[in-house]
RNA sequence: GGAAGUAUUGAGCAAUUGGUUGGCUCGCCUGACUGUAAAUCAGGUCUUUUUGAAGCUUGUAGGUUCGAGUCCUACUACUUCCA
């Protein structure tokens, strides 16, 4: 595995790179689709491909060791021969379930007890185990375990996780580096900073990060609802610690404008839910602000759900038929939507890349902002 | 022609022995959604009002009662059964 930084944008921290794993290349900056359970909600692998054409795609630890579980995976030849999905895929450690089913688990210095949002059974993840499971699913990248800490979080509990995620990724990278790769291709562990809203719980979980010495570096526990300012402003202080030659992750991250402002201060690799889960919920990003498409003033709007026709989906269908979908809760809508909304996040990191490789990408990007910054 | 039953806010249902109907589900309208317990969740949805609040309401018209969606009478509409 290797990453190449091609460009830094002069005007700004913006960065273009070239990601190359055993499955693919990935041109970053990069938004990641997220696939919980091995699949990307709404969309064939077919689609992804030749629609949306991600890079690189998500799994989850937690969710693909519930279900299908490990053997499963095993027997298959890994996830990427599971699901029909040959490019690069990256896997959450199960972290940021310790965040958002904070009332079915119970957090200690060996690892994180779980019960199953499945069928109520206990599971304990440890640093380790969750090594394991994530060579078994065999994603190209896999993610330390961690502690996502909530928002807002008292200074004491923020740097007493930050020192357990700290305690866990040295477990992770031992276990790491004592379990082989069992499909014949190269994974990368990824650690994760956090510290939550504190700059110097930040700046130091990030030095520590960095003397991990691994091949990329991501940042978490942000996007949990503190103010875009705030994560913008913890996105800052990490990178002036996070080496230049590595690619940087924001996990979790986010609206469009949010993607764009990271961009800007550094951030290579993102992954967000919102385009495809909002997307199933009616709502369409675009590059001139967001659509409730269930809303009753496209009744009667015949016009493409978006005139610059990133997929094909946008100039064949009408926002009054994509109200009407949504309305009667045909699947197709939320199909729609989806491959719609993954394509305008994929052209978004894409121009980005292309403006940063023009020089021109400060004056792009305000531009964006602004223009997308609306409801329409 | 005869008999029985039903009538509540867009729809469908609820509402103690008569004791504040405006409660529920759906629909509709509007929000929310950031490493997916999410095709989910929240709010609104009789009228007037900017809020606060005020007012009207159980097919129609009467009656009994301190008090009626609930009991009685007539009418109207619908449903079912018998001719």
């Amino acid at each position: 595995m290797q990453f190449d930084l091609l460009t830094t944008d002069p005007a700004s921290k913006a960065r273009a790179g070239k990601l190359t794993t055993d499955h693919g290349v990935i041109e970053t900056p990069i938004f990641m689709p997220v696939g919980t359970v091995a699949s990307v909600k709404g969309v064939h692998q077919r689609e992804l491909r030749e629609d949306i054409d991600p890079d690189i795609i998500l799994g989850n630890t937690y969710h693909l060791y519930l279900r299908p579980g490990t053997e499963i995976l095993q027997k298959a030849g890994g996830l990427h021969k599971f699901m029909s999905w040959d490019r690069p895929i990256l896997t959450d450690s199960g972290g940021f379930q310790v965040y958002s089913l904070s009332n079915r688990r119970k957090i200690k210095e060996e690892g994180v007890k779980f019960k199953s949002h499945v069928d109520g059974s206990m599971h304990l993840f440890t640093p380790e185990n969750v090594m394991e499971i994530q060579r078994k699913i065999g994603a190209d990248i896999i993610m330390a375990f961690d502690e996502c800490t909530p928002y807002p979080c008292d200074y004491r509990y923020a740097k007493r996780s930050m020192h357990m995620t700290h305690r866990w990724l040295d477990r992770c990278i031992t276990h790491f580096e004592k379990t082989p790769a069992l499909y014949g291709y190269e994974q990368a562990l990824f650690p994760i900073i956090q510290g939550s809203t504190y700059k110097d719980l930040r700046t130091q979980s990030a030095e520590y990060i960095a003397n991990s010495n691994a091949f990329g570096n991501a940042i978490g526990g942000l996007s949990v609802g503190e103010p875009a300012e705030e994560m913008y402003a913890m996105t800052e202080v990490v990178t002036a610690v996070l080496p230049e030659e590595k690619p940087r992750y924001l996990m979790g991250v986010g609206t469009p404008i949010n993607i764009l402002e990271n961009i800007a201060l550094g951030i290579d690799m993102f992954d967000c839910v919102m385009p495809t889960r909002n997307a199933r919920n009616g709502m369409l990003f675009t590059a001139h602000g967001t659509i409730n498409i269930k809303n009753l003033k496209w009744e009667d709007d015949f016009s493409p759900i978006d005139e610059m026709g990133i997929t094909w989906v946008d100039t064949e269908y009408s926002k009054a038929y994509l109200r009407h979908l949504f309305k009667c809760h045909e699947l197709l809508g939320m199909q729609i939507a989806t491959i719609h909304n993954l394509g305008f996040y994929m052209w978004l990191v894409r121009e980005a890349r292309k403006q940063i490789l023009a020089g021109t990408f400060v004056t792009w990007k305000e531009m964006m902002v602004k223009q997308m910054d609306k409801r329409l």
